[in-house]
RNA sequence: UGGGGCGUCGCCAAGUGGUAAGGCACCGGUUUUUGGUACCGGCAUUCGCAGGUUCGAAUCCUGCCGCCCCAG
């Protein structure tokens, strides 16, 4: 169970700074880089504090898991820092993640995180660390490849976290290690007990880490109050079918908390109007969807265009598409498809890099349509127009 | 106050004598380092109200209440 930390020179007069959230992930991490016979620094973030809910210990990086962290970095006999990160995070994570929403879109702070924090300040902090590396818990594997590391999909497939570092950059990778990526969870666990950390058995976070209660509105409300304001609920035709309480409450493809009865098919929120605080919504197959624009595009791989596969969403099967540097195009319609949310692209077990959905084209548009030159549907003017006889 | 129709869970709705389908909504759970989705489970001892007939009624009878339509 020891660890590749492929480095080019020998792990003795190595350096390795391990970002340690205080779970047992990066505590692992941090065992492995100690028993390499590198020099290991252990890292840890204050990123928020959530003033009343102190002590919560479910969530990464904020009391009690700093604590933690620190546990166990004594335990292992290493150095151990903590640093103060928590405007940075506010307006790289949770700032960002409120205009998101105000905007009627659906963001993931989990990769705005490791895009900004993570990867950006922390990084540069290794390397004034004079670090060789910088090692974290995440499950993903970095392989050498022709061209350089390679990223590609955990080795097991329900840990997978590949969807939340496609924002990735080459350097960034060039200076990462994952020593999970090949671990299965069990095993990590299984780690830790036999070293004895005390977060052997500490329960894996989970929803988004600054949020309290998994009442992630009244976070943004707090931050951007405009997003909380109620509005309309109206159908594909604008028709008014009912209020809602704030358009932060709602995503594409979001089916509960309409509450619009009386149907004899689900309704789904269709697409979100902020300018209008409107909450579009209509049956299932008003969300399927062919194409998507991205921005913020990063690039992983070479020149491959076709027979990828993209993730929409981080527990979705990814799905066949081709790319033309710009935007995707699903060869099956995709289904609640959010502006806001990452869309991963992956040849096999490789992440080639990915963007943010910027615009999605119903498939109900023209086959011929460029990503792009949407707005054109059937309906008022489509084929249905039959001459009558 | 002539005629006709209707009142079953928040909404839609099946059921016309044998002991309350289903859908939507809602609630809970599962899954999950994003939001969702999906899946599983829960959800009317009661059928506008009051009597009556019957072994037995949401279903038949009577009265009352309410709503809708037609109608001079």
């Amino acid at each position: 169970m020891d660890a590749d930390f492929q480095l080019d020179r020998p792990l003795a007069g190595a350096r390795i700074v391990v970002a340690m959230s205080g779970g047992v992930d990066s505590s692992v991490v941090a065992a492995l880089a100690a028993r390499s016979g590198a020099e290991t620094i252990g890292i840890t973030l204050q990123l928020y504090d959530h003033g009343q809910a102190v002590g919560r210990s479910k969530t990464c990086c904020a009391g009690q898991d700093i604590y933690d962290a620190g546990e166990v970095a004594a335990k292992l006999g290493i150095a151990h820092y903590v640093f103060d990160y928590e405007s940075r995070f506010r307006e790289g994570v949770i700032e960002r993640f409120a205009d998101e929403y105000a905007r009627g879109r659906t963001p993931v702070p989990c990769i705005a995180c490791n895009q900004s924090v993570k990867f950006t300040d922390l990084l540069a902090l290794a390397r004034d660390l004079g670090a060789d590396c910088l090692a974290t818990g995440h499950y993903v594997r970095r392989v050498a490849g022709a061209n350089g590391p390679e990223l590609r999909r955990a080795a097991d497939p329900a840990r997978d976290q590949s969807y939340f570092l496609f924002a990735t950059t080459r350097e960034q990778l060039d200076f990462l290690r994952f020593p999970l990526g090949d671990m299965p969870k069990p095993k990590v666990r299984e780690i830790a007990r036999e070293l004895g950390l005390l977060v052997a058995d500490k329960r894996d976070s989970q929803d988004i880490c600054f949020v309290p209660d998994g009442d992630y509105a009244s976070v943004v409300r707090k931050v951007r109050p405009e997003a909380a304001q109620p509005g309309e609920i109206v159908d594909l035709d604008g028709r008014v079918i009912g209020a809602h309480r704030g358009l932060i409450h709602f995503t594409v493809g979001q089916r509960r908390g309409l509450e619009i009865g009386g149907r004899s098919e689900p309704l789904y929120v269709v697409r979100l109007e902020p300018e209008k605080k409107r909450v579009v919504a209509g049956p299932r197959s008003a969300l399927a969807v062919r194409a998507a624009r991205l921005s913020g595009l990063n690039w992983l791989g070479e020149g491959q265009r076709e027979g990828l596969a993209a993730k929409v969403r981080s527990l979705a099967k990814p799905a066949a598409v081709g790319f033309d540097g710009d935007s995707i195009r699903f060869e099956r319609p995709e289904y609640g498809v959010a502006p806001g949310q990452a869309a991963v692209l992956y040849e096999g077990d490789r992440v080639l890099g990915g963007g943010w959905i910027e615009e999605t084209i119903p498939a109900e548009a023209r086959p011929d349509l460029a990503p792009g030159e949407r707005g054109q549907r059937f309906g008022r003017d489509g084929p249905a127009e039959l001459e009558p006889a």
